[in-house]
DNA sequence: GTCTATATTGTGATAGAC
DNA sequence: GTCTATCACAATATAGAC
Protein backbone atom coordinates (compact mmCIF):
# COMPACT_ATOMS: atom_id res chain seq x y z
CA UNK A 1 0.00 0.00 0.00
CA UNK A 2 3.12 2.18 0.18
CA UNK A 3 4.89 2.73 -2.51
CA UNK A 4 2.93 4.82 -5.51
CA UNK A 5 3.77 6.81 -8.33
CA UNK A 6 6.79 4.57 -8.71
CA UNK A 7 7.21 6.84 -12.24
CA UNK A 8 8.07 9.81 -10.59
CA UNK A 9 11.96 10.74 -10.76
CA UNK A 10 14.17 9.23 -8.16
CA UNK A 11 11.37 6.66 -6.96
CA UNK A 12 12.13 2.57 -7.72
CA UNK A 13 8.85 -0.09 -8.25
CA UNK A 14 8.86 -2.79 -5.72
CA UNK A 15 11.70 -3.84 -3.52
CA UNK A 16 14.17 -2.96 -5.94
CA UNK A 17 16.44 -0.71 -4.23
CA UNK A 18 16.21 -2.81 -1.28
CA UNK A 19 17.17 -5.67 -3.26
CA UNK A 20 20.83 -3.82 -4.45
CA UNK A 21 21.53 -2.84 -0.78
CA UNK A 22 21.04 -6.24 0.45
CA UNK A 23 23.21 -7.73 -2.15
CA UNK A 24 25.84 -5.03 -1.52
CA UNK A 25 25.63 -5.65 1.96
CA UNK A 26 26.61 -9.31 1.29
CA UNK A 27 29.38 -8.79 -0.52
CA UNK A 28 31.46 -6.38 1.95
CA UNK A 29 30.25 -8.09 4.68
CA UNK A 30 30.99 -11.55 3.65
CA UNK A 31 34.20 -9.81 2.16
CA UNK A 32 35.22 -8.44 5.46
CA UNK A 33 33.31 -9.10 8.06
CA UNK A 34 30.27 -7.54 10.26
CA UNK A 35 32.73 -5.79 12.42
CA UNK A 36 35.43 -5.10 9.49
CA UNK A 37 32.50 -4.06 6.91
CA UNK A 38 31.76 -0.02 6.40
CA UNK A 39 28.22 1.13 5.93
CA UNK A 40 29.94 3.73 3.64
CA UNK A 41 31.39 0.89 1.59
CA UNK A 42 28.46 -0.84 1.07
CA UNK A 43 26.47 2.33 -0.01
CA UNK A 44 29.01 2.52 -2.54
CA UNK A 45 28.98 -0.96 -3.69
CA UNK A 46 24.81 -0.75 -3.80
CA UNK A 47 25.63 2.64 -5.76
CA UNK A 48 23.26 4.66 -3.02
CA UNK A 49 23.91 7.12 -0.28
CA UNK A 50 24.66 5.59 3.49
CA UNK A 51 21.45 7.39 4.53
CA UNK A 52 19.66 5.30 2.73
CA UNK A 53 21.03 2.42 4.29
CA UNK A 54 19.56 3.35 7.18
CA UNK A 55 15.68 4.46 5.66
CA UNK A 56 15.98 0.60 5.15
CA UNK A 57 17.72 -1.31 7.68
CA UNK A 58 17.49 1.38 10.66
CA UNK A 59 20.80 0.04 11.76
CA UNK A 60 24.15 -1.90 10.66
CA UNK A 61 23.03 -4.44 13.16
CA UNK A 62 20.01 -4.97 11.49
CA UNK A 63 21.68 -4.44 7.67
CA UNK A 64 24.15 -7.55 9.37
CA UNK A 65 21.49 -9.29 10.37
CA UNK A 66 19.54 -9.63 7.20
CA UNK A 67 22.59 -10.44 5.73
CA UNK A 68 23.76 -13.09 8.09
CA UNK A 69 19.76 -14.63 7.62
CA UNK A 70 19.49 -15.23 4.09
CA UNK A 71 23.15 -16.84 4.06
CA UNK A 72 22.24 -19.12 6.56
CA UNK A 73 18.93 -19.82 5.30
CA UNK A 74 20.37 -20.68 1.89
CA UNK A 75 22.44 -23.08 3.37
CA UNK A 76 20.78 -25.02 6.97
CA UNK A 77 17.71 -25.60 5.30
CA UNK A 78 18.74 -27.79 2.42
CA UNK A 79 21.24 -29.84 4.99
CA UNK A 80 18.25 -30.07 7.13
CA UNK A 81 16.11 -31.65 4.58
CA UNK A 82 18.59 -33.78 3.14
CA UNK A 83 19.37 -35.48 6.59
CA UNK A 84 15.54 -35.56 7.46
CA UNK A 85 14.45 -37.09 4.38
CA UNK A 86 13.29 -40.66 3.69
CA UNK A 87 15.93 -41.26 1.86
CA UNK A 88 18.18 -44.68 2.57
CA UNK A 89 21.70 -43.02 4.19
CA UNK A 90 23.81 -44.52 1.35
CA UNK A 91 21.55 -41.56 -0.72
CA UNK A 92 21.33 -39.24 1.99
CA UNK A 93 25.54 -39.20 1.44
CA UNK A 94 24.81 -38.94 -2.46
CA UNK A 95 22.95 -35.99 -2.31
CA UNK A 96 24.32 -34.18 0.56
CA UNK A 97 27.55 -34.11 -1.25
CA UNK A 98 26.41 -33.23 -4.28
CA UNK A 99 23.61 -30.82 -3.23
CA UNK A 100 26.32 -28.80 -0.71
CA UNK A 101 29.15 -28.69 -3.39
CA UNK A 102 26.93 -27.78 -6.44
CA UNK A 103 25.26 -24.91 -4.36
CA UNK A 104 28.01 -23.46 -2.82
CA UNK A 105 30.36 -23.74 -6.06
CA UNK A 106 28.41 -21.09 -7.43
CA UNK A 107 29.15 -18.73 -3.76
CA UNK A 108 32.04 -20.25 -2.17
CA UNK A 109 33.02 -17.97 0.29
CA UNK A 110 29.59 -18.28 2.30
CA UNK A 111 30.75 -21.06 4.56
CA UNK A 112 34.21 -19.24 5.35
CA UNK A 113 31.57 -16.08 6.44
CA UNK A 114 29.28 -17.94 8.03
CA UNK A 115 31.84 -20.10 10.24
CA UNK A 116 33.44 -16.66 11.21
CA UNK A 117 29.74 -14.99 11.73
CA UNK A 118 28.96 -17.99 14.05
CA UNK A 119 32.06 -18.18 15.88
CA UNK A 120 31.86 -14.04 16.73
CA UNK A 121 28.80 -13.57 17.19
CA UNK A 122 27.37 -16.64 18.34
CA UNK A 123 24.28 -15.30 20.20
CA UNK A 124 23.13 -15.32 16.46
CA UNK A 125 22.76 -18.67 15.99
CA UNK A 126 19.69 -19.38 17.99
CA UNK A 127 17.64 -16.58 16.70
CA UNK A 128 18.52 -17.78 12.91
CA UNK A 129 18.67 -20.91 13.33
CA UNK A 130 15.55 -21.03 15.48
CA UNK A 131 13.39 -19.76 12.90
CA UNK A 132 15.19 -22.29 10.00
CA UNK A 133 14.38 -25.01 12.24
CA UNK A 134 10.85 -24.32 13.26
CA UNK A 135 11.83 -23.87 16.68
CA UNK A 136 9.14 -21.80 18.96
CA UNK A 137 10.23 -18.82 20.84
CA UNK A 138 12.52 -19.58 23.42
CA UNK A 139 12.47 -22.87 22.58
CA UNK A 140 15.90 -25.24 22.90
CA UNK A 141 16.76 -26.04 19.34
CA UNK A 142 18.83 -29.20 20.01
CA UNK A 143 15.17 -30.58 21.33
CA UNK A 144 13.09 -29.31 17.57
CA UNK A 145 16.27 -31.36 15.63
CA UNK A 146 15.81 -34.57 18.16
CA UNK A 147 13.77 -36.35 16.03
CA UNK A 148 15.84 -36.27 13.01
CA UNK A 149 18.74 -37.39 14.62
CA UNK A 150 16.88 -39.94 16.08
CA UNK A 151 15.33 -41.16 12.97
CA UNK A 152 19.20 -40.90 11.57
CA UNK A 153 20.10 -43.14 14.75
CA UNK A 154 17.82 -46.08 13.58
CA UNK A 155 18.34 -45.68 9.63
CA UNK A 156 22.25 -46.38 11.12
CA UNK A 157 21.31 -48.66 13.71
CA UNK A 158 19.66 -51.17 10.74
CA UNK A 159 22.54 -50.75 8.68
CA UNK A 160 24.84 -52.06 11.50
CA UNK A 161 22.47 -54.64 12.57
CA UNK A 162 22.32 -56.09 8.65
CA UNK A 163 25.90 -56.13 8.31
CA UNK A 164 26.00 -53.15 5.77
CA UNK A 165 28.10 -50.53 7.72
CA UNK A 166 29.78 -50.23 11.35
CA UNK A 167 28.34 -48.76 14.18
CA UNK A 168 28.27 -45.21 14.28
CA UNK A 169 26.63 -42.35 16.06
CA UNK A 170 24.42 -39.82 14.02
CA UNK A 171 26.07 -36.98 15.25
CA UNK A 172 29.47 -38.21 14.43
CA UNK A 173 28.14 -39.21 10.96
CA UNK A 174 26.78 -35.61 10.19
CA UNK A 175 29.88 -34.06 11.62
CA UNK A 176 32.29 -35.80 9.23
CA UNK A 177 29.91 -35.61 5.99
CA UNK A 178 29.87 -32.25 6.95
CA UNK A 179 33.44 -31.14 7.44
CA UNK A 180 34.19 -33.19 4.34
CA UNK A 181 31.80 -31.10 2.44
CA UNK A 182 32.38 -27.77 4.34
CA UNK A 183 36.02 -27.52 5.39
CA UNK A 184 37.47 -27.20 1.99
CA UNK A 185 35.39 -24.06 1.06
CA UNK A 186 36.45 -22.76 4.62
CA UNK A 187 39.63 -23.13 4.20
CA UNK A 188 39.81 -22.05 0.60
CA UNK A 189 42.21 -18.83 1.32
CA UNK A 190 44.52 -21.62 2.80
CA UNK A 191 44.04 -23.85 0.37
CA UNK A 192 44.86 -21.27 -2.06
CA UNK A 193 48.07 -19.59 -0.39
CA UNK A 194 49.61 -23.36 0.72
CA UNK A 195 48.34 -25.69 -2.62
CA UNK A 196 48.37 -23.12 -4.70
CA UNK A 197 44.93 -23.28 -6.22
CA UNK A 198 43.78 -20.28 -8.13
CA UNK A 199 39.86 -20.35 -9.16
CA UNK A 200 40.03 -22.86 -11.65
CA UNK A 201 42.23 -24.96 -9.48
CA UNK A 202 40.13 -24.95 -6.92
CA UNK A 203 36.94 -25.46 -8.90
CA UNK A 204 38.73 -28.55 -10.69
CA UNK A 205 39.74 -30.23 -7.01
CA UNK A 206 35.76 -29.51 -5.59
CA UNK A 207 34.99 -31.28 -8.80
CA UNK A 208 37.15 -34.50 -8.25
CA UNK A 209 35.71 -34.10 -4.47
CA UNK A 210 32.52 -34.21 -5.32
CA UNK A 211 33.10 -37.43 -7.17
CA UNK A 212 35.57 -39.32 -4.81
CA UNK A 213 33.48 -38.26 -1.36
CA UNK A 214 30.32 -40.65 -1.56
CA UNK A 215 33.12 -43.08 -2.25
CA UNK A 216 35.05 -42.17 0.23
CA UNK A 217 32.63 -42.10 3.16
CA UNK A 218 30.80 -45.06 2.24
CA UNK A 219 33.82 -47.39 2.34
CA UNK A 220 34.91 -45.23 5.77
CA UNK A 221 31.99 -46.91 7.15
CA UNK A 222 32.46 -50.30 5.70
CA UNK A 223 31.94 -53.15 8.97
CA UNK B 1 71.31 -4.06 27.11
CA UNK B 2 68.49 -2.15 27.34
CA UNK B 3 66.43 -2.91 30.84
CA UNK B 4 68.39 -2.24 33.59
CA UNK B 5 67.45 -1.09 37.24
CA UNK B 6 64.60 -3.78 36.89
CA UNK B 7 64.15 -3.37 40.61
CA UNK B 8 63.21 -0.06 40.72
CA UNK B 9 59.16 0.07 41.16
CA UNK B 10 56.71 0.53 38.10
CA UNK B 11 59.12 -1.93 36.28
CA UNK B 12 58.87 -5.19 35.56
CA UNK B 13 61.76 -7.48 34.41
CA UNK B 14 62.48 -9.46 30.94
CA UNK B 15 59.37 -9.28 28.68
CA UNK B 16 56.65 -10.39 31.52
CA UNK B 17 54.15 -7.44 30.59
CA UNK B 18 54.69 -7.38 27.02
CA UNK B 19 53.88 -11.45 27.29
CA UNK B 20 50.60 -10.28 29.59
CA UNK B 21 49.33 -7.91 27.09
CA UNK B 22 50.53 -10.16 23.96
CA UNK B 23 48.15 -12.96 25.85
CA UNK B 24 45.34 -10.34 26.74
CA UNK B 25 45.28 -9.76 23.02
CA UNK B 26 44.98 -13.43 22.35
CA UNK B 27 42.14 -13.70 24.61
CA UNK B 28 40.84 -10.69 22.80
CA UNK B 29 41.57 -11.42 19.50
CA UNK B 30 40.45 -15.07 19.15
CA UNK B 31 36.72 -13.74 21.17
CA UNK B 32 36.09 -10.86 18.74
CA UNK B 33 38.22 -11.06 15.80
CA UNK B 34 41.07 -8.52 14.49
CA UNK B 35 38.16 -5.68 13.36
CA UNK B 36 35.85 -6.15 16.25
CA UNK B 37 38.38 -6.20 19.48
CA UNK B 38 39.01 -3.22 20.94
CA UNK B 39 42.08 -1.63 22.52
CA UNK B 40 40.85 -0.50 25.31
CA UNK B 41 39.58 -3.89 26.08
CA UNK B 42 42.97 -5.71 25.33
CA UNK B 43 44.36 -2.83 27.96
CA UNK B 44 41.60 -3.72 30.56
CA UNK B 45 41.83 -6.89 30.13
CA UNK B 46 46.13 -7.04 30.51
CA UNK B 47 45.47 -4.90 33.62
CA UNK B 48 47.65 -2.05 31.92
CA UNK B 49 46.95 1.22 30.31
CA UNK B 50 45.97 1.51 26.72
CA UNK B 51 49.39 3.88 26.00
CA UNK B 52 51.60 0.19 27.13
CA UNK B 53 49.85 -1.58 24.31
CA UNK B 54 51.30 0.92 21.81
CA UNK B 55 54.41 1.10 23.51
CA UNK B 56 55.26 -1.82 23.14
CA UNK B 57 53.85 -3.16 20.20
CA UNK B 58 53.41 0.49 18.22
CA UNK B 59 49.77 0.01 16.76
CA UNK B 60 46.60 -2.70 17.12
CA UNK B 61 47.85 -3.82 13.60
CA UNK B 62 51.10 -4.41 14.91
CA UNK B 63 49.88 -6.09 17.78
CA UNK B 64 47.20 -8.62 15.85
CA UNK B 65 50.25 -9.60 13.71
CA UNK B 66 51.65 -10.28 16.21
CA UNK B 67 49.39 -12.67 18.07
CA UNK B 68 48.00 -14.22 14.68
CA UNK B 69 51.66 -14.86 14.46
CA UNK B 70 51.72 -16.87 17.34
CA UNK B 71 48.43 -18.78 17.05
CA UNK B 72 49.77 -19.56 13.33
CA UNK B 73 53.22 -21.04 14.52
CA UNK B 74 51.63 -23.08 17.01
CA UNK B 75 49.05 -24.98 14.76
CA UNK B 76 51.07 -25.47 11.08
CA UNK B 77 54.62 -26.48 11.92
CA UNK B 78 53.26 -30.00 13.94
CA UNK B 79 50.78 -30.74 10.82
CA UNK B 80 53.80 -30.15 8.58
CA UNK B 81 55.88 -32.00 10.16
CA UNK B 82 54.01 -34.65 10.58
CA UNK B 83 52.91 -34.80 7.24
CA UNK B 84 56.56 -34.30 6.00
CA UNK B 85 57.96 -36.93 8.41
CA UNK B 86 59.35 -40.48 7.74
CA UNK B 87 56.38 -42.21 8.92
CA UNK B 88 54.10 -44.84 6.97
CA UNK B 89 50.72 -43.34 5.84
CA UNK B 90 49.12 -45.13 8.30
CA UNK B 91 51.50 -44.01 11.30
CA UNK B 92 51.13 -40.43 9.75
CA UNK B 93 47.12 -40.99 10.16
CA UNK B 94 47.45 -41.98 13.81
CA UNK B 95 50.20 -39.13 14.91
CA UNK B 96 48.22 -36.29 12.93
CA UNK B 97 44.86 -37.05 14.48
CA UNK B 98 46.10 -37.78 18.46
CA UNK B 99 48.54 -34.81 18.14
CA UNK B 100 45.80 -32.83 16.54
CA UNK B 101 43.15 -33.07 18.48
CA UNK B 102 45.03 -33.63 22.02
CA UNK B 103 46.61 -30.45 21.23
CA UNK B 104 43.67 -28.17 19.85
CA UNK B 105 41.49 -29.39 23.07
CA UNK B 106 43.08 -26.91 25.13
CA UNK B 107 43.15 -23.99 22.83
CA UNK B 108 39.07 -24.83 21.14
CA UNK B 109 38.76 -21.56 19.69
CA UNK B 110 42.19 -21.40 18.26
CA UNK B 111 41.21 -23.13 15.13
CA UNK B 112 37.99 -20.95 14.27
CA UNK B 113 39.91 -17.98 14.74
CA UNK B 114 42.51 -19.14 12.28
CA UNK B 115 40.28 -19.87 9.64
CA UNK B 116 38.25 -16.65 10.33
CA UNK B 117 41.59 -14.45 9.95
CA UNK B 118 42.64 -16.31 6.77
CA UNK B 119 39.17 -15.62 5.71
CA UNK B 120 39.09 -12.17 5.97
CA UNK B 121 42.76 -11.45 5.81
CA UNK B 122 44.34 -13.75 2.79
CA UNK B 123 47.09 -11.24 2.46
CA UNK B 124 48.61 -12.26 6.48
CA UNK B 125 48.42 -15.65 4.83
CA UNK B 126 51.84 -15.14 2.58
CA UNK B 127 53.40 -13.22 5.57
CA UNK B 128 53.36 -16.03 8.18
CA UNK B 129 53.39 -18.93 6.61
CA UNK B 130 56.15 -17.67 4.28
CA UNK B 131 57.92 -17.63 7.43
CA UNK B 132 56.59 -21.20 8.85
CA UNK B 133 57.29 -23.13 5.37
CA UNK B 134 60.82 -21.17 5.22
CA UNK B 135 59.70 -19.92 2.05
CA UNK B 136 62.13 -16.99 1.05
CA UNK B 137 61.13 -13.62 1.18
CA UNK B 138 59.49 -13.12 -1.98
CA UNK B 139 58.84 -17.16 -2.90
CA UNK B 140 56.18 -18.89 -3.73
CA UNK B 141 54.94 -21.11 -0.51
CA UNK B 142 53.59 -23.97 -2.95
CA UNK B 143 57.28 -24.29 -4.15
CA UNK B 144 58.58 -24.60 -0.71
CA UNK B 145 55.88 -26.94 0.38
CA UNK B 146 55.99 -29.36 -2.50
CA UNK B 147 58.71 -31.95 -1.58
CA UNK B 148 56.16 -32.69 1.27
CA UNK B 149 53.37 -33.55 -0.88
CA UNK B 150 55.90 -35.40 -3.72
CA UNK B 151 56.83 -37.43 -0.92
CA UNK B 152 52.96 -38.20 0.13
CA UNK B 153 52.07 -38.44 -2.91
CA UNK B 154 54.72 -41.62 -3.73
CA UNK B 155 53.75 -43.20 -0.40
CA UNK B 156 49.98 -42.93 -1.48
CA UNK B 157 50.97 -44.41 -5.07
CA UNK B 158 53.26 -47.46 -3.41
CA UNK B 159 50.48 -48.18 -1.07
CA UNK B 160 48.20 -48.58 -3.97
CA UNK B 161 50.30 -50.72 -5.74
CA UNK B 162 50.63 -53.02 -3.36
CA UNK B 163 46.42 -53.36 -3.19
CA UNK B 164 46.47 -51.74 0.70
CA UNK B 165 44.56 -48.91 -0.48
CA UNK B 166 42.63 -46.84 -3.30
CA UNK B 167 44.11 -44.53 -5.30
CA UNK B 168 44.12 -41.32 -3.92
CA UNK B 169 46.16 -37.56 -3.93
CA UNK B 170 48.19 -36.40 -1.58
CA UNK B 171 45.79 -32.82 -1.79
CA UNK B 172 42.66 -34.72 -1.52
CA UNK B 173 44.07 -37.06 1.14
CA UNK B 174 45.40 -34.70 3.67
CA UNK B 175 42.18 -31.92 3.28
CA UNK B 176 40.03 -35.26 4.11
CA UNK B 177 42.29 -35.31 7.23
CA UNK B 178 42.20 -32.02 8.40
CA UNK B 179 38.65 -31.48 7.56
CA UNK B 180 37.84 -34.63 9.77
CA UNK B 181 39.97 -32.76 12.20
CA UNK B 182 39.64 -29.08 12.26
CA UNK B 183 35.92 -28.62 11.12
CA UNK B 184 34.20 -29.88 14.09
CA UNK B 185 36.35 -26.95 16.47
CA UNK B 186 35.66 -24.50 13.60
CA UNK B 187 32.25 -25.24 13.94
CA UNK B 188 32.32 -25.67 17.58
CA UNK B 189 29.23 -22.52 18.57
CA UNK B 190 27.27 -24.38 15.26
CA UNK B 191 27.32 -27.77 17.36
CA UNK B 192 26.63 -26.36 20.67
CA UNK B 193 23.33 -24.88 19.44
CA UNK B 194 22.33 -27.26 17.35
CA UNK B 195 23.37 -30.53 18.87
CA UNK B 196 23.16 -28.74 22.48
CA UNK B 197 27.01 -29.96 23.07
CA UNK B 198 28.12 -27.88 25.94
CA UNK B 199 31.52 -27.78 27.24
CA UNK B 200 31.85 -31.58 28.60
CA UNK B 201 29.55 -33.08 26.28
CA UNK B 202 31.86 -31.58 23.84
CA UNK B 203 34.86 -32.99 25.08
CA UNK B 204 33.70 -36.26 25.29
CA UNK B 205 32.68 -35.41 21.54
CA UNK B 206 36.35 -34.82 20.89
CA UNK B 207 37.37 -37.98 23.14
CA UNK B 208 34.74 -40.44 21.26
CA UNK B 209 36.39 -39.17 17.46
CA UNK B 210 39.94 -39.16 18.59
CA UNK B 211 39.38 -42.92 19.06
CA UNK B 212 37.16 -43.48 15.86
CA UNK B 213 39.07 -41.18 13.46
CA UNK B 214 41.93 -42.87 12.21
CA UNK B 215 40.12 -46.57 11.83
CA UNK B 216 37.25 -44.38 9.94
CA UNK B 217 40.07 -42.73 7.41
CA UNK B 218 41.96 -46.03 7.02
CA UNK B 219 38.95 -48.02 6.07
CA UNK B 220 37.80 -45.01 4.04
CA UNK B 221 40.52 -45.75 2.02
CA UNK B 222 40.66 -49.47 1.70
CA UNK B 223 41.11 -50.52 -1.63
C1' DG C 1 58.24 1.48 31.71
C1' DT C 2 53.97 3.11 32.98
C1' DC C 3 50.67 6.42 33.55
C1' DT C 4 47.06 10.55 32.44
C1' DA C 5 45.43 13.59 29.25
C1' DT C 6 44.46 14.77 24.73
C1' DA C 7 44.81 15.06 19.74
C1' DT C 8 42.75 13.23 15.58
C1' DT C 9 40.43 10.63 12.74
C1' DG C 10 36.80 7.20 11.70
C1' DT C 11 32.10 5.79 11.65
C1' DG C 12 27.24 4.94 12.75
C1' DA C 13 23.37 7.56 12.82
C1' DT C 14 19.98 11.54 12.23
C1' DA C 15 17.85 16.09 10.42
C1' DG C 16 15.89 18.11 6.94
C1' DA C 17 15.63 19.68 1.92
C1' DC C 18 13.97 18.00 -2.37
C1' DG D 1 12.54 7.53 -1.61
C1' DT D 2 16.78 9.69 -2.05
C1' DC D 3 20.00 13.08 -1.23
C1' DT D 4 23.51 16.49 1.42
C1' DA D 5 25.15 18.07 5.57
C1' DT D 6 26.22 17.29 10.08
C1' DC D 7 26.15 15.44 14.77
C1' DA D 8 27.96 12.63 18.44
C1' DC D 9 30.77 9.55 20.02
C1' DA D 10 33.93 5.65 19.60
C1' DA D 11 38.56 4.22 18.90
C1' DT D 12 43.43 4.52 17.54
C1' DA D 13 47.28 6.90 18.45
C1' DT D 14 50.56 10.34 20.54
C1' DA D 15 52.63 13.85 24.01
C1' DG D 16 54.56 14.38 27.97
C1' DA D 17 54.74 13.89 33.20
C1' DC D 18 56.47 10.73 36.55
Amino acid sequence: MIKKNAAKVGQQRDGETEQRILEAARTVFVRSGTSGARMQEIAEEAGVNQALLHYYFRSKEGLSQAVFRDAAGKMFPAILRTLGSDLSVDEKIDALVETYLDNVSRTPYLPGYILSELHYHPERITQVLGNITGTPEGGHIPETVRPLFDKLDRQLAEEARAGRMRKINSQQFVVNLLSLCVFPFAARPMLRAVLGLDDDAFARFIKERRKELPQYIRNAMRP
